[in-house]
DNA sequence: CCGTGATGCTTGACATGTCAACTATTGATA
DNA sequence: TATCAATAGTTGACATGTCAAGCATCACGG
């Protein structure tokens, strides 16, 4: 047990983690880290957010009926008043458009612009490179194995 | 090619995901979003937040050297002016004492104070039983191999 | 038709990240 | 020894998260 764990060395830790659950939770969210910041310089010189991106993305997906605020956030990790908010930028950019819905004037529906269209459709391709090469060092078996591991941590979060 | 995946299902996404690679690197940043808020609920009862926690640790592993800001930096996955605001936050706390170093004054030290190294010492036996449960659902052997597909992972990125 | 609770956002306040620009020191070198 | 580049931090400005409160609007029971 008195071995050197590669992410300790990472870390510089000098005491060893206190359980492999610990390592693993530090592991994780290191790994997320450094991946979310590739993905960030992908978007970067686009003038794009990873959570700006991922809007538009989810808004493209809706077409023409467009989305309301919420349902938006029930789609990506973050609550209401962020969601809010990331519009507010998204509208002053011009790439999402929002209008009261007339049927229940407590929701807002927004709607990707066709500027809005336009740049994420400018963007599939440098992202899904950049997605695949975050992961290129693994094989594609390695990467199946990593995928089922990771959607059976979620599983176990509900 | 056609089947749809549990992740797809996860984001109400309609179309397919372009690569293996763009829903690894989707499942992977929601996988870590969901072990952050976990570990971020069992911290906040004692009105301390991950990041200040992280730091706390690395203090304490310094003992009575001290540490200067940057060198906490470089243990974190955060740039350097972060690190300044959060020990100013710290430091109000009074969980953290900084001073000008003699030797080189560009440097900062810092230390734990008593009242902040008591502090972790409280949260170790939480932190380490939420890092297990927030993993609990993985046998052993998955955990291990989790944790080798992270590592190398992290290792492609440098 | 009238409350009343639930729903859908929005706002305010604060912690965290990030970049670029600036200050203070240090150290290396011409 | 007089620069001058590199190093260590701080500050300002802005994007992202989160919580708690507040405001409309809706739906339902009486």
């Amino acid at each position: 047990m008195s071995k050197t764990s590669a992410l300790q060395t990472e870390i510089q830790q000098s005491k060893p983690f206190r359980s492999l659950g610990q390592e693993l939770v530090v592991g994780l969210l290191r790994t997320a880290d450094l991946v979310r910041r590739a993905v960030d310089r992908t978007l970067a010189p686009y003038g794009v957010t990873p959570q700006q991106y991922n809007v538009l993305r989810i808004l493209r997906g809706a077409g023409e009926a467009g989305l309301p605020t919420l349902e938006i956030g029930g789609r990506m990790l973050e609550q209401a008043p962020g969601i809010t908010r990331l519009l507010d930028r998204l509208e002053a950019k011009g790439w999402v458009r929002r209008e009261r819905c007339p049927q229940d004037r407590r929701q807002v529906l927004c709607w990707l612009t066709p500027p809005g269209r336009s740049l994420v459709e400018k963007l599939d391709d440098p992202v899904d490179d950049a997605d695949r090469e975050a992961v290129a060092m693994l094989s594609a078996a390695d990467q199946e194995r990593l995928l089922h591991l990771l959607e059976a941590v979620r599983a176990g979060h509900r």
